[in-house]
DNA sequence: CCCTGATTCGC
DNA sequence: GCGAATCAGG
């Protein structure tokens, strides 16, 4: 297929969207994402949010010994006890009642401002850049806050028969795959 | 493994 | 000019 004017109108016009090239592709017909980088690269537009991205370099030379400058260690200023780990995903197994919230301040801890009697609850994607904590304030016993330990340690309302159901004895489960 | 864009190169 | 193949990264 090739790329009419209008084509190209209608890939410029997304483009600039956001839209990324496999779903302009998709919406086009008939081409593929590679058609549509291509196709941008050629008309020069190829970065379109770039806050202070220069380019991305790429050493792409099959016969290129790549040069490493790398080495870039981020210095963090931890303040004191460097918060534990908070592991232990949601896990619903029976009910998932409440689904974790951010926090209603708008704040929201991270991996970095996470410390002590903050609630470690989960938000997010643990491998994604955006993921944190709830943070709300929490009783020093627990890492959770009220709302997030009611989740937590729910007590499995509908045990399977013959089970009693264990109430909140279970601060320790840990979870392995 | 899914996705993203970037680049190369034969057509 | 085109875009599949490939690469590099998230």
């Amino acid at each position: 297929m090739a790329w009419t004017d209008d084509r190209v109108e209608v890939l410029t016009k997304l483009w600039a969207e956001g839209l990324s090239a496999s779903q302009i592709a998709k919406q086009l017909g008939g081409v593929t994402r590679n058609a549509v980088i291509g196709k941008v690269h050629r008309l020069g537009l190829s970065g379109r949010a770039k806050p202070s991205r220069p380019a991305t370099i790429r050493t792409t030379k099959p016969s290129a010994p790549r040069t490493r400058t790398t080495a870039r260690t981020t210095t963090v200023t931890t303040p004191s006890a460097p918060a534990r780990t908070a592991r232990q995903a949601p896990a619903k197994p029976p009910t998932p009642p409440v689904e974790a919230k951010p926090l209603p301040s708008g704040e929201y801890a991270t991996i970095m401002t996470i410390r002590d009697h903050m609630c470690k609850w989960p938000i997010g994607d643990p491998s994604k850049s955006d993921f944190r904590f709830c943070g709300r304030k929490t009783d020093p016993s627990t890492p959770y806050c009220d709302a997030h330990s009611s989740v937590a340690y729910q007590p499995s309302r509908r045990r399977y028969p013959g089970q009693k159901t264990l109430g909140q004895t279970t601060m320790k489960h840990l979870q392995k795959r």
